[in-house]
DNA sequence: TTATAATCGATAATTTTATATCGATAATAA
DNA sequence: TTATTATCGATATAAAATTATCGATTATAA
């Protein structure tokens, strides 16, 4: 049965990519068994919370040795669906979008962005790290005829509801949104936030708490 | 009490910044008061979680009309600390770093980018939104000196650990980490990492599901 | 070959986080 | 003035996530 149709804790599923990241190190180190104790020394989390995240991926591992790291790599992926990328366009290219645009290793994220979008004159028509940017307002067509699922936003809070708006009236199914602000969309558009006051958050308090404690 | 050294859920403090936005949005909108129930309409959780949330501020609503919307703003903001900005290094100017430097309300979250650090010749000496790019020679010196409590890493993960050693033998009290890496610092460190392909793989994953099933 | 030790994976217990209930309070309208 | 209603906040319950326990399994060494 296919395991990434099962519904995974959320927390699980933000774990995964970070056995990957350590897993694909083992491979280039040729390291061909990893137990799940080695994996939680090195990511700071306890054992058998690593089996199981692991074994909802559906992968199976063998008493004393541990998980075969390639067939692990494979699962994880599988599960997250990486293995099968989806284009997508970027709807913003200013400082983040073209970081965004910068990062190569989104394709092995399951996540080829193909086109990016901008009012600015001044970028239309170029390319960013091989992207070509449109204009904004061939978004709405582009997003129909091309059957375009993932949407990916980078453009200032004030203008971002709009576009939003636009992209899932034309169809889109899944919006990234790096838009500081609360976007209002239908139930089954899925929405994942990237708000890194959030992060920032934590990060101010445990310090504040530090200092002062 | 100094309600900012009581141990808070981390959920509640990440949840902490989107009041924060959406009130701030509010006050430009001269809404004086928010009831609980409003908010959570708009951020699409429930009302007795707002509440619970921003009573760990200290906060004290007032039954039928809810809260003021600046005495809020004030209790998110000192619980974060986001009132007092640390002065902070961002290490590693690449399309990533600038992107950050390039976004100015840090400042309203509690952090202040004073230098940024890279081993580019061609970057240092030059300002990147008006902040001063020094050689990554001279990190950790200027770390000691300054008493910089906060850095910012932006660099490939290749060179993210040995960066973040030095870092921490110079004394700094928290990492905002970006690379892609499970980086090992002391406990008394505090690390927040910032992993894009985490929020990548929620994404994907429901989409999969979603696309599939 | 047999004993030992490391690890898996199923089940159970614990902890953390989220939600529900309900009396108290204060604004609004009758 | 009094009744009504919305909301708060304390306490209780439920759900989700993490951690513990333990028998089963298999590589390694005696």
């Amino acid at each position: 049965m296919d395991k990434s149709l099962i519904s995974a804790p959320i927390p699980t599923i933000r774990r995964l990519p970070k056995y990957i990241h350590m897993l694909k190190r083992l491979k280039i180190e040729n390291v061909l068994y990893v137990s799940a104790t080695t994996i939680a020394h090195e990511l700071k989390i306890e054992p058998i919370l690593v089996r199981k995240d692991l074994s909802i991926t559906g992968i199976i591992g063998k008493p004393k040795v541990g998980f075969e790291v390639e067939e692990l790599i494979a699962s994880i992926t599988q599960f997250l669906n990486w293995n099968n990328t989806e284009d997508a366009f970027i709807i913003g290219v200013g400082a983040l979008g073209e970081a965004i645009l910068g990062y190569s290793g989104f394709k092995d994220y399951g996540l080829n962005i193909i086109a990016g979008f901008d009012i600015d004159k001044k970028k239309i028509g170029k390319k960013i790290f091989g992207v070509e940017i449109l204009p904004l307002d061939s978004l709405e067509d582009l997003i129909k005829r091309m059957h375009i699922n993932i949407g990916v936003l980078t453009v200032p809070a004030s203008e971002s509801q709009e576009i939003c708006d636009s992209m899932v009236s034309s169809g889109i199914k899944a919006i990234w949104n790096f838009s500081p602000i609360a976007l209002q969309v239908p139930d089954e558009v899925i929405l994942e936030n990237v708000h890194l006051s959030q992060s920032l958050a934590v990060l101010t308090h445990k310090l504040a708490k530090k200092l002062k404690g």
